[in-house]
RNA sequence: GGCCCCGUCGUCUAGCGGCCUAGGACUCUGGCUUCUCAAGUCAGCUACGAGGGUUCGAAUCCCUUCGGGGCUACCA
């Protein structure tokens, strides 16, 4: 069992990009950030790019500009640099090399020669005999003269480690004390035939090379964890200066599978396109997987880093629930200033092309953002609520055209315009006050019915922000050449 | 198939042998409030996968079983 006592934390999150990062990938950035913050330690960020077909330029880019969008700082890594650079395992290749060579000279590695097809029936025996699958060590011990054969025949060789016998203990951090029988931990590859390292090799290295002291990552990495450590014991890594392992449990989708696009979005970049604020996405993900042991829900950033411990991640998978991020980030939103919110809704509402941006266009909707605040959930709903201010053609929604046709609706109408023209001071208060006085306690009318009519002329629809201040934020002229439009339908 | 992980309301969770006729949150349903929509507020629905033990006592400990998931690559 390895410890750490007395050494300064530093816990790394290490994504392979072979794709946007998603939900999963940040929620185990986020508990390795806030481990790192909780315990004074450094947070370190690198990118696992030993795969090279699958990872690409645009991926990395934008799994640091996710990170960073985050508020998921790093205290070593890409851009900020640090001691144990690089961090782009792509940059490192000569390293993985010299370890592997020292492993073959250690004896323990090997080259193995046996063909893609060779080992692919071997495994369909295996399968077929109900056996453990897994390489059978055809070229453990192989004499000079095997070698020399293989090599006549034009055979590329791969690095293999040697995995002795006996099994590999250790004590995750969340899920107890694992033993793994090295009868079921086949020797594996740590060099391609083309001499590129794979992700065992390099992930081991790097961990101990840059002093990491805790890995919390996902339990798809569980059962590869035998192979780290008899990576370390092969570097000549004291016991006690192995990473402590903590394996985090799934975010799933809906459908009890790994999130997709199918069950769910997965990517954090759909999240931000949306509106969902990085403090409610951050405040969600927490919740799924650890909780602080009390009833807290609304959790700050400051307070994930005060009170998260990896004792309290469960270690049960968790279903992905986008009513409950909504629910959050509806509640993140109404804890915004008006500045912060204006500072978040401005590109929203420039990208939907409900203003291009003028001076006194921010300043209205600035004015407008308070009635509205309480009454969306993601940013992107934003332009559709505010857009009846910004309308220069201004028309009635047909679904609600027939509503204030009739007579009736015409005379609310009428007695509307004769109430609003005189007033001076074109406050929401004073609109108020006249309409009520004049449509429910004179005419008598019940108010969602006068009130509605007034709304579906002046907004355009029958569903709105408050009356009366957005009549106001309108502004006299509009307000009333609206009414006066409406009375013509 | 083999190895491994996991199993409390629909979902996220609290619970770590008696405080549990199982608490909170989201969702859903109904009420209140109300100019629409929201927000707020009140109430309600709904869970310890199953079967055996251990114990005076089990959601909590043990075993079995069933169910879900992962790994089983010259992916990570």
């Amino acid at each position: 069992m390895s410890t750490t006592v007395g050494k300064q934390v530093k816990v790394r999150f290490a994504p392979s990009p072979t794709g946007d990062l998603h939900v999963g990938n940040i929620r185990t950035a986020l508990f390795d950030w806030a481990y790192a913050r909780h315990t004074g330690g450094v947070f370190l960020f690198r990118i696992e790019d030993t795969d090279t077909t699958r990872v690409t330029d645009d991926y990395i880019n934008a799994a640091i500009d996710t990170l960073k969008w985050l508020g998921l700082n790093w205290d070593e890594g890409p851009e900020v640099g640090g001691e144990n650079g690089p961090y782009l395992q792509s940059q490192r290749l000569d390293i993985y090399s010299a370890w592997a060579a020292k492993f073959l000279a250690q004896k323990d590695a090997y080259h193995c020669y046996c063909t893609p097809q060779e080992l692919e029936a071997v495994r369909e025996a295996q399968r077929a005999a109900n056996q453990a699958p897994g390489y059978n060590g055809h070229c453990r011990d192989l004499t000079l003269d095997q070698i020399a054969e293989y090599k006549s025949e034009g055979r590329s060789a791969v690095v293999r480690m040697r995995m002795p016998e006996g099994n590999t203990v250790f004590n995750d951090l969340i899920r107890g004390e694992m033993v793994f029988d090295h009868k079921f931990v086949p020797d594996f590859v740590l060099v391609r035939a083309d001499g590129s390292p794979l992700y065992t090799l390099a992930v081991a290295v790097d961990d101990i090379l840059m002093e990491v002291t805790h890995i919390l990552r996902g339990e798809d990495l569980l059962s590869s964890t035998p192979r780290q450590i008899r990576v370390y014991q092969a570097m000549g890594v004291a016991l006690d200066d192995y990473p402590v392992f903590a394996h985090l449990p799934f975010v799933m989708g809906t459908d009890n599978a790994k999130l997709s696009k199918r069950n769910g979005e997965a990517s954090i970049a759909w999240y931000r396109d949306k509106g969902f604020l990085p403090e409610a996405i951050c405040n969600y993900l927490a919740l799924l997987g650890w909780s602080p042991g009390d009833d807290r829900e609304n959790i700050t950033m400051k307070e994930l880093c005060e009170l998260f411990t990896v004792e309290k991640v469960n270690s049960s998978p968790a279903r992905f629930d986008m009513k409950k991020l909504e629910a959050i980030n509806g509640d993140k939103i109404r804890a915004l200033t008006i500045d912060e919110f204006l500072t978040w809704a401005l590109p929203f509402l420039i990208k939907a092309q409900t203003i291009s941006g003028t001076p006194d266009e921010i300043a209205l909707v600035k004015a407008a953002l308070p009635i509205i605040q309480e009454r969306i959930v993601m940013l992107s709903e934003i332009p559709a609520m505010l857009n009846f201010l910004f309308m220069r053609d201004f028309v009635v929604g047909p679904e609600s055209v027939g509503k204030i046709i009739d007579t009736a609706a015409k005379d609310v109408l009428k007695r509307s315009l004769k109430e609003l023209e005189p007033i001076s001071d074109w406050s929401h208060i004073n609109i108020e006050a006249v309409l009520r006085s004049a449509l429910i306690d004179e005419m008598g009318l019940k108010p969602r019915i006068a009130f509605g009519v007034v709304r579906i002329a002046t907004t355009g629809s029958t569903i709105s922000p408050p009356l009366f201040e957005s009549i106001e934020l309108l502004g006299k002229a509009t307000a009333l050449a609206r009414i006066t439009s409406a009375l013509t339908l």
